[in-house]
DNA sequence: GTCGGCTGCGCAATAATCTTTCGTACATGC
DNA sequence: GCATGTACGAAAGATTATTGCGCAGCCGAC
């Protein structure tokens, strides 16, 4: 990790636009100390070193429809690398697949999923998902509400960190 | 849902703003067809609405010194509403908890963390989670490599949906 | 029909912000 | 001591955000 290149500048500004991504370079200079020109050469030595990898609108995806998220827990018959990929390039051409990831374990892949309902779900899991070579069992879990959702990383933990191994 | 109250345009600026959260407002209004003022009072109602939820920047946790990444499947003892809310109230009190769902089935909750370490989320499980009261039996499942990350809605999806309503 | 009233667009102007340029300060190494 | 590299901050011009205003289209009411 290059955690330690940066400095204490560099973690806040990551943290703030973690928090507000379309907070103003002047604002996001005031709040970390330093004036607006250094304070955007930063920003874009973030983006450019891949620490930024985008900005993102968060939308209320029950308010525009898709009133239902499901996880998938998705095993293979077959655990090759070649299966995997090609499991996973499935995964990126399905729309309602919104994550895909490996697991170590029993399952090899679980899913976050969204849908406008739930035949549409439905409609998905068994004519997609369970249709799909390879597959070999789909366990699927309704989330009835949530409680926290921020993705992303806990910059106090990190500070807190970095403090200790200085 | 309001999405019937949303006309192309909206839809197409949300669908922008998901992908690229930090695009100018005369960008966007050039994408989506209109002149940056009504463009720039869409988003604004947007957001008022609560479709809009804000603007984050997707920051590389694994360049940032966070490796591990876990999904935890938490059951409780009682699923007495009270005992959920003070779950998921311990949830949002724990930084290396990103997200908390509450599921159906025998799951409760599913988790997602991230960690610096293994041995950090070990501590994290043994020495928090599983000392939580009324936590009843968590199962980890490591997270090998990510395939997929794109939080939000498939646009194409709703419009495709409302097509076939209209 | 046509007369308000409502909604939403676009133009124009101003305010704010972004972005580049340039000079300076500080630390490092020779 | 002095060159060198790095990063800051002030100033200025370009771009963008934001407001105010006039206009067109689209209903209901009469």
């Amino acid at each position: 990790m290059v955690a330690h290149r940066l400095d204490e500048i560099d973690r806040k500004i990551l943290a703030e636009l973690q928090a507000d991504g379309r907070m103003t370079n002047v604002e996001l200079a005031k709040r970390v100390g330093i004036s607006a020109p250094p304070c955007l050469r930063r920003v874009r030595a973030l983006e450019d070193a891949g620490l930024i990898r985008g900005y993102h609108a968060e939308v209320n995806a029950r308010e525009l429809g898709f009133e239902v998220q499901v996880f998938a827990m998705v095993g293979l018959e077959s655990q090759a690398e070649v299966e995997l990929s090609a499991f996973e390039a499935r995964c990126r051409e399905w729309p309602l697949v919104r994550e895909c990831h490996m697991l170590n374990g029993e399952v090899d892949f679980m899913l976050k999923c969204v849908a406008p309902d739930l035949s549409s779900f439905q409609s998905f899991l068994t004519g997609q998902l369970l249709t799909t070579p390879n597959v070999a069992s789909v366990k699927t879990s309704l989330v009835i509400r949530g409680a926290k959702d921020e993705p992303g990383v806990p910059f106090d933990v990190l500070e807190e960190r970095l403090s200790r191994t200085a």
